[in-house]
DNA sequence: TGTACATCAGTGAACGCGCGTTCACTGATGTAC
DNA sequence: TGTACATCAGTGAACGCGCGTTCACTGATGTAC
């Protein structure tokens, strides 16, 4: 709610861009991948629906946008778990994990996207930079934790794949809801036992 | 391939539901979920495009019944693998876990359908219990393996939870190619480190 | 400071398309006699 | 064995809807003088 609540100007709405990916995050969380359309978002927004066109092109273009808003925010969403962490690398790694699962158990949509979905343009630049990056973050973790622990470097990328893998099919899972023993289970013995298997599958390799 | 290749004859087809699913699997693979539609896989299963009302209602029951295809057909390419695999039940475990992700890289819109997607009706009782089946499965191998070891029967839910969420973070990543640095590894090497990943996940709780 | 004008951002009508749904129909199948 | 008829499965025309795209437009903004 950055806006002015008096009656919008309509012309020369100033902040289009950025209100219309708040519209088309509200609109996939709402109705979900599979009902989006840039009409659909352009109404949400508050526009026509032609109004995002000069802006991310077509339907495919917003969702790149979206996509990689997405990876940022993960990254965001780490960062400060991170911050509230100990110092210590493995409670470091751990840390990057469970933001990794808090990410995506509320960003169900967004997760999806980012993950499980063909639509966005993966080669696009800014997007293909945006996932780069949370990946990259995920390798120095890793390798920080294991050099804490003196394991053998050479086996650093099969580390990266089983930590980011773990982490991934209990975010995935717990998402979705499938995970029924774990989400019912009171969140300080889930997040612990989530570490638990994290720092395992990373150090253990 | 089961009909016969003499000019169909228009009427009554006789196997209409079994050619509708898998006219639906073609699509899906083709086209992707987003683009899926009755009329395409009425027309690709050369048909009208009302004819599939009656087999399936709309869509969302065309989708369900795809998707509990996509659960039996993951427990029979874990059955086959366990099947293949040495008797002891560590070992068989992982030939379930190594199964899930085969059937993943080797289905992945299915998997897609059935683990990253709304459009299923979950309730549906056959859905249901296809779902159900495969999670049984699961269990039963982690108990096991979990026995040969002598390891806690208290805490055999949450080994579930952390295998099964790290046979799914694999098959997760491999089937939608961002694990590059294990997809690009010779598939021997890949499955053994993953059987050691799996067991691990479920023997350490 | 004030006026003229170019640029830019968003409008709204029009279009063609594929979708799901309805409905009267028709041809094949199977059963009764 | 042969005919009559009910049932059943798939047809095809018609409909309304929301979609993306095009295009001439209009009103706000910013710059030159």
């Amino acid at each position: 709610m950055t806006e002015t609540s008096a009656p919008r100007a309509r012309y020369h709405h100033g902040n289009l861009r950025v209100a219309l990916l708040e519209a088309a995050e509200a609109e996939l969380v709402d109705k979900g991948l599979e009902a989006f359309s840039l009409r659909s978002v352009a109404a949400r927004a508050g526009v026509t629906h032609t109004a995002p066109k000069p802006h991310f092109g077509n339907t495919e273009g917003l969702l790149t946008a979206l996509c990689a808003l997405g990876f940022r925010r993960l990254v965001e969403v780490q960062d400060h778990a991170k911050a509230a962490a100990a110092a210590d690398p493995v409670a470091q790694l751990e840390a990057a994990g469970l933001g990794y699962i808090a990410f995506a158990t509320s960003n169900q949509a967004l997760f999806r996207l980012m993950f499980a979905s063909n639509r966005p343009n993966f080669s696009d630049q800014d997007l293909s930079q945006a996932a780069r990056r949370a990946f990259a973050a995920l390798e120095t973790d890793v390798a920080q934790a294991r050099r804490s622990k003196g394991c053998d470097q050479d086996d650093d990328a099969l580390a990266v794949a089983s930590a980011w893998a773990t982490a991934h099919g209990l975010a995935d899972l717990l998402s979705s809801g499938r995970l029924r023993a774990l989400s019912t289970m009171e969140s300080n013995r889930r997040d612990e036992m989530a570490a638990r298997v994290l720092s395992n599958s990373a150090l253990s390799v």
